[in-house]
Parts: structure tokens; sequence; C-alpha cells
DNA sequence: TGTACATCAGTGAACGCGCGTTCACTGATGTAC
DNA sequence: TGTACATCAGTGAACGCGCGTTCACTGATGTAC
């Protein structure tokens, strides 16, 4: 078992951080948001069960901590991505591609921030948190890039169209993740495929 | 508290679907896989906790009966929605609204059918019977149909088609499911833009 | 026709488990005088 | 310079909970003779 070095006088707020980076570590180890429970996270951290709450008042506190920091994480994911890519086709391909990698390498955390309706002990950003998250922000500029340069048409509606694209990128993820033994096809032939196929309607769109 | 006359001698097996009956009525009313326990199945029944074992060798089993049941009851909510359409491409839309509907009128149960990752108290259908089970084929055949009748082009993969196009219901369907807050426009214009921009691009394709 | 008996469809009580959370506490450390 | 004391960063033990599952049982009912 793990043990912490009591902090000093006045820099108690050390452990926060180390609480939210074992919650995700547990994530990643075990895959299984079921095995990030208070007195997991405190035998990660190397520390008594008590301890977590002198830091988040409930469990649900903890665990949205845990989801704004993988939001973070995958928006910062998908901005090296496409850095240094000036074709708003190929960013938005990139985009897609990045943001699905970013799904199976963390299926667990791709789960808890997409796969799971919120709970009292799980509880959801608010809307105006999630509209205003850097990686949605982000996406909704890239097809207004795209809009402006003229490579989609003016009529395209950014809002409108960046949601189908999320949708179509998010159910590739998320069933690869849900199913894993199903005989899918090749996951990057199939990523294509979606991304080729929902752009290619919008470009001809009326 | 519920209670049942016992069954006459070899009539043992009514209990059974009565009790995969509880489960689908258990998910429908809470909401919540979680509240899908053996003892709250054996209370809705009206029965002793040990009497689900008479049927079932583990909870995951009757979970597993429960999926089976939803996967038929979905299969035949779209077959009734496409009846007696003749249009291919009409039918192709009708099929995407009328999964899209099932899964935000039964949520708990689209969860467990496309949502959770399967584990040993929750099994997941083998590839085999997912390939083979009703609903995919008859949306397989539907693109199949799409193909030969000239709608879409010839060089389509039938098989990736269909799984795209499934992508991108299932986008839909499980983001508006996981993420009920979020500020989504309005869900027939999203299926539709999304539906139609996926043919459009299937029709349009190299 | 009567009756012993096997079978069937269950039941009641108990098991051990890990969980989130609370409560009273401890002991090192900086600080005021 | 010494010392009483407040504060801070935790801890140890316990709470009640519902869960899946097991075990020995019960009592009605059909059946063999």
């Amino acid at each position: 078992v793990n043990v912490r070095a009591r902090a000093k006088r006045g820099e108690g707020e050390r452990l926060r951080p180390e609480i939210v980076e074992a919650g995700m570590r547990l994530l990643l180890e075990t895959g299984d948001e079921e095995a990030v429970t208070i007195r997991a996270v405190a035998r990660a951290v190397g520390v008594s069960p008590p301890s977590i709450y002198l830091h988040f008042p409930d469990k649900g506190a903890l665990l949205l901590a845990v989801c704004e920091e993988t939001f973070a994480t995958l928006d910062d994911h998908i901005e090296r991505a496409v850095a240094g890519i000036d074709d708003p086709m190929d960013e938005l391909r990139a985009r897609g591609r990045a943001y699905v990698d970013f799904g199976l390498e963390n299926p667990e955390h791709y789960r808890i921030l997409f796969m799971t309706r919120p709970t009292d002990s799980h509880p959801a950003l608010t809307p105006q948190e999630a509209l205003a998250s850097g990686a949605f922000v982000h996406h909704l500029e890239a097809v207004q890039r795209a809009v402006d340069a003229g490579v989609l048409p003016p009529e395209v509606d950014p809002l409108l169209a960046a949601i189908g694209l999320w949708s179509g990128v998010h159910g590739i993820t998320s069933l690869l993740i849900a199913k894993p033994d199903f005989p899918w096809p090749d996951r990057d032939q199939l990523v294509d495929h979606v991304l080729t196929t929902l752009v290619r309607g919008l470009v001809q769109g009326a």
C-alpha cells in the first residue's frame, strides 16, 4: 500500500490535484468507472478515506473534477493534432480522427464524458460549461472557418453541421467502445468513410 | 408489496417470462440500469429473491435475457415503422427515425443495448448473435435494396454504408440520452440533417 | 377408493462484501507573547 | 530565548446500507400401488 508524506503547514492544497490525478489513473488502469471509489482513490494516493473530504464535499464533486480534467485533456489532444494544418477540410478530418483516437485510447474517460447520464453521484457539466468548453468551441470555429473559406457552401448552418459531424464521430467512438467484440470493419476505414461521407454531403448540400 | 400465486405443478416455467418482463418494466420506470437488481425484480414479480435462481444461474443471465427481449422489441418497432414504404430512400430515412425514436422513448433499454461495455454481471450478445440479429440484418438488407434499385451507386459497400448510417443515428441517439441538458437543436431537424447529409454523401460518392 | 410418497415451486434467514460518510481524535508545526 | 497555544493536515474506527448468493426448509399436489 502507498504511503504519502503529510504536507507541511499551508500546503494542504497539494493533496487536491493528487486526488484528481489518482482518479484519472484509476480510470485508465481499471477501465471501469465503478473502480473509482472514495476508498480506492484514497488508497491510490496513500491517504485515508476521510482525507478526501477535506477537498471534496462528496463523491460527485470528485468525479466532476475528473470530468473537467478529462475535458481539458481532450481539447489539448485535438489542438495538438491539428496544429499547423492550414486546409480547413484537412483540419476537419484531422479533428475527427483525433477525437476518435482519444476516445479509443481512453475509453473509460470517454465514457464518463459522453456515455453516462448525469446522476447524483456523477454530476454533469452544465450546458453552459459544455457549450463553452474548449473542445466544442474549437470544433465549431473550425466548421465556421470552412464556411468562410468557401470550402463548405454558405447555406450550411455551422452549429447544425458541427453537431452533425460530432454525432458521426461520437457514434463511431462510442460503438467501438461499447461493443468491442462486434466484427467492425477497420477502424480508420470506418472513420474515414463517415467523415468523408458527411463532409461530401455538406459540400453538395442544397 | 406484490404477491403472486404459486404456479401449479408443471407450470413453473411461467415465472421466467414474468421475471424478464419485470426487468423490462423496471428499466422503463426507473430509467436506471442499477435499479434492476435481483431483489428489485423479485419484489416486482411478487416472489422471493432466491426464486430468481430457479430460472437464471446469476444476475448476468437475467440481464442478458432482458437484452435479448429488448433487441427483439427494437427490431419489431422499426419493422412496423417501415411497413408499406416502397421507395428505398424513404425507407432508409424512416428506419433512422424509428431507431432514434425507440432510443429516446426507452433510453435505459437503449443504454443497456448500445452504451454499456460487457462486464461479468452484464454480458453482451456474442458478435454472431449481434450480426444475425433481426434489426441489423434488416438494416443491411435495406441498404442493399437501395444499391440494387440504383438509388445508391453500385460502388457503395453495403456493409460499410450500413455501419456508417448506424453510427450516425446512434451518435445522435446516444448523445441525446447521455446529455439531456445540452442545448441541442430540434431533435427531428438534427436527425433529418444527419440522415440527409449522410445519404447525400453516399449518393455523390466516388 | 385410500394413502404413502416423490416432486415441484417456491420461502426465510443468513453469509460476507465494499461502499459513502461521520465523528471524535492526534500530533507536528508555526506563532504570539 | 523559551513556551503556551491555536491551527492545520490529516487518521482510525465505526455507522448503516443494499447487494448477490447460499442453505436448509416447507407445504401443496399429483401419482403409484
